[in-house]
DNA sequence: TTGACATAGTTTGCACTGCCAACCAAACTC
DNA sequence: GAGTTTGGTTGGCAGTGCAAACTATGTCAA
């Protein structure tokens, strides 16, 4: 098999690195992780509540309680479908997008002392190699996905 | 300043990508995250509640329920230290060590498909690069925990 | 030695996350 | 139009995590 492991390894280490650094900044804002992710996908969607449950991988229970506390706050809301009178679409208000972008900015600025010891080849080379694992992840997490559908 | 953020976007990307695998193997055992940590942390390492919090980045308080349930399992264990009598270390029991190996095989297997497209050379040079970003964040985090530890 | 303060953990109370099962309402199907 | 599927919400439950209050032990100084 895969010989040594050490990539493997390498990359959850480092993504619990990335994670703590998210907790750290999603709370400075009073935004779990998962809040976070929500924003950051309506930044440029405007989904029905299964879609979103989806995307996230949970279930559409819990999207409502994310979704409602979100709105209280003020940085998303609901919409009614006019196709679907049972759909409901969510989409991000002018003040969620601003909070979503500076917790961006803030995040960038957060990783940078981490990625700035590279030089900048490796950084380029470091994109590019992430952007492969990632795109297999986002190819195989479709395949799944699909599944969760009716059938196997 | 570093011109344009790919390279930090990619690496929040692909940490979304590698907790998603890690919750889900995770759950199938019935294990959240945090817990996966502690086992983790507890393979080579017996440390007390108080320095098992701050490795976590956890409240004290936050540890005690953690461990309970832990303990409850059969998973860890909780000990009286013989020099400090206020002190209560933590160590994993075997049951829990077999546990924490096992899940260790399925999360490199689970992420070996995505690694796999990679040519060998790009993997080893991968997991430098991220050993290196993982290093400097640990350097900085170790700043900043140690503040809160006894010492430098 | 005693009194003041610091440290290690626990307890309690609260809000949030996430699941499941049950439910309602609107669509689709035959 | 009865039966089924689909979209979303509700209620109940366990786990996570914080903060404040508390107990017990340790430390330091007068």
């Amino acid at each position: 098999m895969g010989s040594d492991d050490a990539l493997e390894d390498a990359l959850v280490r480092t993504s619990f690195r990335v994670m703590a650094v998210l907790t750290r900044i999603g709370s400075d804002h009073d935004l779990s992780l998962t809040q976070l992710r929500v924003l950051g996908l309506l930044r440029d969607r405007r989904p029905r509540m299964t879609e979103l449950a989806a995307f996230l991988g949970l279930d559409k229970s819990t999207m409502t309680g994310l979704v409602e506390r979100a709105e209280r706050r003020g940085l998303v809301a609901r919409g009614k479908s006019p196709e679907d009178r049972r759909a409901v679409d969510v989409f991000i208000t002018p003040a969620g997008r601003e909070l979503a972008e500076r917790v961006q900015e803030e995040v960038r600025a957060a990783l940078a002392p981490f990625t700035d010891r590279l030089r900048a080849d490796d950084r380029q080379l470091l994109t590019r190699l992430l952007d492969s694992v990632s795109a297999a992840a986002t190819a195989n997490q479709a395949t799944r996905g699909t599944l969760s559908g009716p059938t196997g």
